[in-house]
DNA sequence: CAAGGCAAAAGTGTATACACATTTTGCCAG
DNA sequence: CTGGCAAAATGTGTATACACTTTTGCCTTG
C-alpha cells in the first residue's frame, strides 16, 4: 500500500533541523537515509531532500556516494559565527543611527527599556536573541536580518546555557541598556564598539558551554 | 533504456545555476522539472535536488505543489546585498588592521600595489572582486569569506557592465590604492568608510546595470 | 460576452526498484 | 594472532511509476 500524499519533506525538515540544532544528532555523526525514512514513514526521497536543504544551510555535510553527516562545530567555527554575527549587527547599528526615523528608533527604544526580562520572555536567552534581533531589524535590510536568523540557529544549542547565572543576567541587562542609550543619542561608531564587544564576550560563553555539552556527548 | 550511473545532481546543480547567476531562467521564471530533466538526460530526482539547493542559496524560489521558479530581483534586494557586503568587508577590514600580522599584511599591500589590471587578469571586474576577496581574507574568518562568494556569485550579473568606461576604471583604482595605503598604516576606522563608500556606490552601478539588463530582457 | 464550472492536460510529491559504490565481514595465508 | 583480500551486506544514486494537485481551456449559462 504506497501512502497517500502528505508534505512529508517539510516535516523530515524540521525535525532533522531540530536534531542538528541541539546536536541529537552528535557531531559529525553519519546519517542514514534509510533509517530517517523508516523512522519518519516516509521514502528516502523526501529525506534527501530535506537533508539537502540542510546541507547548504550548513547543517549538515555531504559528499557523494558517502552520504549525510552532522555538521562539526569546534571553537573557531562558533568563534566565526558570532564574528559575521558582530559584522552585521554592528553595520545594521551605525546605518540605523544615521538612518531611522526617530519614531521608529524612540518606539525601539522606550519599548526595550520598559520592559524586564521575566515580564513577556521565557528566558534570558530569548530575550537577548529578541532584542537583538528587533534592533537589526531597525536598518531595514531584510536580507540582513535573515542571515541573522541563520546564524542564530546555528549558535542557538549554545546560548541555552550561555545566560543562567545572576551575574551573567544583570551585566547582559546593563550592556543592552547602554546599547539602547547610545542608540537613542544616534551614536553610532561608540555604539557599535560597545556592541562588538558584548557580541564577542558572549561568544566565549557559548564556545565554553559548547565544550561542556560535547563532553556531555562524547 | 536506464542511464547508468554519473554525478548528474552536481551536473545539473552548476547549469542550473550559471543560467540562474546570468538570468538565462528569467526573473520570476517557473522553472519545470520535467523540462530539464529531460534537456540535461536525467530523471527529475536529481533535478529537484539540484533546484533545492539553489532555493536554500536564494537563486530559486519554491512553493509547494507549485514548484521552482527563478529569484526575482529588485533594486532594494541588490541594494541589500551590497550592504551586506559591505557590512562583513568593513568588519573584515576593521580586525584586519587591528590583529592581522604584519607580514602577511605588507605581502599583500605590496602584491596589489604592484599588480595592474590588465597584467595578469581577464577584466577589471574579475580583478576587483579578487581584490576584496584576498582582501577579506587577511581577517582570517573563514566562514565570512564563504559567505561574501556567495554574495558574490548573486551579483556577478550586475557587475559585468559595471566597470567598463574609462572613467570608473581609473576611479576604482585610485579607491583600491587609496584603501591599500590606508590597511597599511592600519587605519581601521577611516578605511573601512572608504571601503564602505566604494561599495556602495558600485550598488548603484549595479542597479542601473540591472534595470538596463532586465529591460532587455523583457 | 462574462462568469462559472467541469474535465482533460500538465505538473508536482513520493514510493519502489534496481544499478552502482562503499563498508563490513569473515576467511585464509603468513 | 594479524594483515589482507574477496564476498556479502549495507548504503547511496537515480529511473520509473503512479497518486495527488494545479492549471488550462472548452462549454454552459446568465
Amino acid at each position: 500500500m504506497a501512502k497517500r500524499k502528505a508534505n512529508g519533506v517539510e516535516r523530515v525538515y524540521e525535525l532533522a533541523k531540530k536534531r542538528a540544532m541541539d546536536f541529537t544528532f552528535a557531531p559529525g555523526q553519519k546519517i542514514k537515509e534509510g533509517e530517517l525514512a523508516a523512522e519518519f514513514g516516509v521514502s528516502r526521497i523526501p529525506v534527501r531532500e530535506a537533508l539537502n536543504r540542510l546541507v547548504t544551510e550548513g547543517f549538515m555535510t555531504f559528499v557523494p556516494n558517502k552520504g549525510f553527516h552532522c555538521r562539526e562545530m569546534d571553537a573557531e567555527e562558533i568563534h566565526s559565527l558570532y564574528q559575521v554575527r558582530a559584522a552585521l549587527e554592528m553595520w545594521a547599528f551605525r546605518t540605523t543611527c544615521r538612518t531611522a526615523g526617530s519614531s521608529d528608533l524612540e518606539a525601539f527604544c522606550d519599548y526595550w527599556s520598559a520592559s524586564g526580562v521575566t515580564d513577556d520572555f521565557e528566558s534570558l536567552d530569548i530575550y537577548d536573541a529578541r532584542f537583538h534581533s528587533a534592533m537589526a531589524g531597525l536598518c531595514g535590510n531584510r536580507l540582513l536580518v535573515r542571515d541573522l536568523r541563520q546564524i542564530e540557529e546555528k549558535i542557538l544549542a549554545f546560548r541555552n546555557l550561555e545566560l543562567n547565572d545572576i551575574v551573567r543576567r544583570t551585566r547582559t541587562l546593563a550592556e543592552h541598556a547602554r546599547i539602547i542609550s547610545l542608540l537613542r543619542e544616534r551614536e553610532g561608531e561608540q555604539g557599535a564598539l560597545v556592541l562588538e564587544r558584548h557580541i564577542l564576550d558572549s561568544a566565549e560563553n557559548a564556545i565554553r558551554t559548547a565544550q561542556q555539552l560535547f563532553l556531555e556527548l562524547a
